[in-house]
DNA sequence: TCGGAAAGCGCC
DNA sequence: AAAGGGCGCTTTCCGA
């Protein structure tokens, strides 16, 4: 069963559909009703149908009300919209109307006076829009695929709506600790003793009595003029350079990023109640990656992670997907080489134990260039080996990179399509100066193809990853999801579930059961073995 | 004075 | 040691 929510002039309406596409009532609720009313029908386990969940969700959360199923009709229309599966459907020959404009701009998640002031625009039609998906869904022949993507997307965003929700706990005392302990106490607009300190170094070393450390043009010529041969001042250039300046310059770039994109203003803006809450945005990449909105949640440095501690009897149990795309690509390219190379835990070493090249750092590097087009160094040359050894593979990556230089479209195992590339082609009047722009167009554009197929698919399978996990942390326990073992982080193939101590072993096999199944739901029967490291801990960074 | 671009660096 | 793909954030610079 259905259950269609739309927001309009005179409260919420919802409108019931029986699985076979029927309309059966339709009922208004007053907004501040919904709460109470969704969690009523949740115990029939309805498939909730709304707009955009990161507007509908978090209000029903911040009431205590956790709901199983979703479709997300914004999320699922922008992949229907590009994807090649489902190009003739109506949906996607249709013009361009409200479904393809972003989500709007998130109501205010917290605020409590939602539409006090002007009642909020009629929803566009979701019932409709429902319609149209599911028929695209239909008469895509794909196998199902494009449904499960929809299924993984709308479960992604619960998730992301999820773990705002509860957040990620943080202790402020320990990140103002060690604030304090790499950069000295805390100067309000200044720099702290320690930056102050190297800074005064970094003026002595290059003879720069003015020099602001901060300003790339001021250090660049401050270096130059101390006789260095550099065009930058990139710390991998800087790393190579003899000179006494070096080891306090670098010393000056960790800490002076840890305070300012990590630092105690950070702390204040993104954690409060002992809680770091990002806005994750889920597809939010055109590879269908998340990313995040503010506090740069995805980029959390691991420098800070030791001021990730869980609450009290609680713990965390981080888990790491080990070579995911490496192994994704072998599921995929359905190469049986590379797939027996990754029945081992540590898949490189695979590599290696099975022939395919002699250590481990050349399984890296070369597994490196095929999925993001390194032709240089380590990679480049690992290229004919990795080509004998992996031939079905190196194929799939290498069509997915010519068809992208043509301009084609690719897609991800599950459906979602690339954008289609742009003016990469040329006709006989151009330049050869335009010639050879284009063609390093069409070259890039083709690394980006070749990733696309590999980091999308990758995210598919975190998605179900994700899912399944869900399903299985929510029977564990019972309560509210604060009280359950949660979800509170994800970075791509990365999973930290904050639990009660008692339930953490269970939670590490839910985190392995889940992730083999992920596998199973994508690829059946490929035997890709998608292993994952999983530590339970008491610090984030002391999962490996 | 404001805002976008670029540089640089953090993460996967 | 970096390279190749994808991001977000902060600072400074520079032009409108």
């Amino acid at each position: 069963m259905l259950l269609v929510l739309r927001a309009t002039a005179r409260g919420v309406v919802a409108t019931e559909i029986s699985d076979e596409g029927e309309e059966r009532a339709e009922t208004v609720i007053a907004e501040s009703d919904l709460p109470a009313w969704v969690a009523e029908r949740e115990r029939a386990r309805p498939r909730w149908v709304w707009n955009d969940t990161a507007r509908w969700y978090p209000p029903l959360l911040a009431a205590g009300v956790r709901v199983e199923r979703c479709v997300d009709l914004r999320l699922c229309h922008a992949i229907l919209r590009n994807a090649i599966a489902s190009a003739s459907s109506a949906l996607a020959t249709a013009e361009r109307d409200g479904w393809d404009a972003p989500a709007p701009v998130r109501a205010a998640a917290a605020s409590d006076a939602l539409f006090d002031l002007e009642p909020p625009p009629d929803d566009d039609d979701p019932v409709a829009e429902w319609r149209r998906q599911r028929d695209a869904v239909a008469a895509a022949g794909d196998g199902g695929r494009l449904g499960l993507l929809l299924a993984a997307e709308s479960v992604g965003a619960l998730v992301a709506a999820e773990m705002r929700h509860v957040g990620l706990p943080w202790s402020v005392a320990e990140h103002d600790r060690l604030l304090t302990e790499h950069l000295g106490p805390r100067i309000p607009n200044g720099r702290p003793a320690k930056l102050e300190a190297l800074a005064e170094r970094l003026r002595e070393a290059l003879d720069a009595p003015a020099l602001n450390p901060d300003s790339q043009p001021d250090l660049l010529r401050a270096l130059q003029n101390a006789g260095l041969r550099v065009e930058s001042t990139s710390k991998w250039e800087v790393r190579e350079l003899d000179h006494p300046v070096v080891e306090p310059l670098l010393e000056y770039k960790t800490l002076s990023r840890l305070l300012t994109a990590n630092g105690w203003h950070w702390l204040e803006e993104w954690v409060s109640e002992g809680r770091f809450r990002p806005v994750y945005v889920p597809g939010g990449v055109v590879t269908g990656r998340w990313a995040s909105d503010g506090g740069g949640a995805l980029q959390l440095p691991k420098q800070v992670r030791s001021a990730v501690v869980p609450d009290p009897g609680w713990r965390f149990v981080v888990a790491d997907a080990s070579q995911l795309e490496p192994r994704v690509l072998a599921a995929m390219s359905g190469d049986r080489a590379m797939a027996r190379a990754g029945q081992a835990t540590d898949m490189y070493q695979g590599m290696v134990d099975t022939g395919a090249v002699e250590t481990r750092q050349q399984a890296k590097y070369g597994m490196l260039g095929a999925i993001y087009g390194g032709t240089t160094g380590e990679s480049g040359r690992m290229k004919p080996r990795i080509e004998r050894a992996f031939p079905v593979a190196m194929a799939y990556v290498e069509a997915a990179a010519r068809a992208g230089e043509r301009g084609d479209v690719v897609s991800t195992w599950l459906g979602r399509s690339s954008p289609p590339g742009e003016g990469l082609g040329y006709d006989e009047t151009a330049t050869d100066v335009q010639k050879r722009r284009t063609q390093q167009r069409a070259a890039a554009w083709g690394r980006f193809t070749r990733n696309f197929v590999v980091q999308g698919t990758a995210a598919e399978w975190a998605l179900c990853w994700m899912g399944s996990l869900r399903r299985r942390l929510w029977q564990m326990g019972s309560g509210p999801l604060t009280q359950r073992p949660h979800l509170a982080f994800f970075v791509h193939d990365e999973l930290l579930v904050h639990t009660p101590a008692t339930l953490a072993d269970e939670v590490a096999a839910a985190l392995r059961e889940s992730a083999a199944e992920a596998g199973r739901l994508l690829f059946g029967g490929m035997p890709v073995e998608f292993a994952v490291s999983v530590a339970i801990v008491e610090r984030y960074s002391d999962a490996k």
